[in-house]
DNA sequence: ATCATCATACGATCTCAATCGTATGTCAAC
DNA sequence: GTTGACATACGATTGAGATCGTATGATGAT
């Protein structure tokens, strides 16, 4: 009997939360998937001012850390986020809803639908996700 | 058109956020009302070993950075948490909701419950909360 | 008065995230 | 083969957070 196969496509062993200027390598990765350094620093850089070096330092410590996958292709790297945004918001949602609302989801709903303006639409659009939580079973 | 008079009785300029470390002192003003240093400390330091002074310290740039409101007494301070917590959680699920979720509630919401096991009684109880949302207003 | 106790104040260290400047390598075109 | 454009690599700096050791001050008991 060897090793377990330990089925997982995806991530290892559970890789650390992003931080936040991670967090907006990461979205560029999702909307565009694999892209080169000066892709990312294309559209990061529209939106705040930032140096190109300072955001392929940034990916390269990224995927030292695992939050990113690297690929060579023609003369430059191409980069792909390691796990999936969903999988990353499941991380962050989990995070703070423990440590701020001591695991009610509840409360982390209630706060977030305080202090702004929310549409019927959006009411629904929850009930309709809890909807699904009743249905017997996957 | 002039500014707006922005009714509000506490928190003056907007606090920083709360790092991870300065939530668990909070949390325990938020459980205690105020306390002094030592009273802190024998809470945090039983979930985790730390040191007396540290929690001074923590304190003290936390008083510093306006998280935290101080008095005296006898010859000891007595801290009081600035911000409420529900303030507090408001603040930190709005910036959840944003910066990991694009101000989706929903998603957000989804993320917070996928991969753990919900129970009917949680669901019923967001339910109900959503349900505050129908009624005209207060 | 002295001392043990308990408080605050303060400075030093360590780590990590973020940022950038500079060095170096490769290729294509002249 | 030299040069310009563009790529990666790497080291330095800065700032913040977290932690603690040590210094100092007040109090009450001896």
């Amino acid at each position: 009997m060897a090793l377990r196969p330990s089925r997982r496509s995806p991530a290892g062993p559970a890789l650390p939360p992003p931080t936040d200027a991670e967090l907006d390598v990461l979205r560029v990765l999702w909307d565009r998937g694999p892209s080169t350094v000066r892709e990312v620093h294309d559209v990061v850089g529209a939106a705040r001012p930032i140096g190109y070096t300072t955001v392929l330092k940034q990916m390269q410590v990224m995927q030292q850390k695992g939050l990113l996958t690297r690929s060579e292709r023609f003369r430059s790297h191409v980069y792909e986020a390691a796990s999936t945004r969903e999988t990353t918001q499941q991380q962050l949602a989990s995070s703070v809803l423990h440590q701020v609302f001591a695991g009610s989801a509840r409360g982390l709903l209630q706060s977030a639908l305080a202090g702004r303006r929310v549409t019927a639409r959006e009411i629904d659009d929850i009930r309709a996700l809890l909807d699904e939580y009743d249905r017997p079973r996957r």
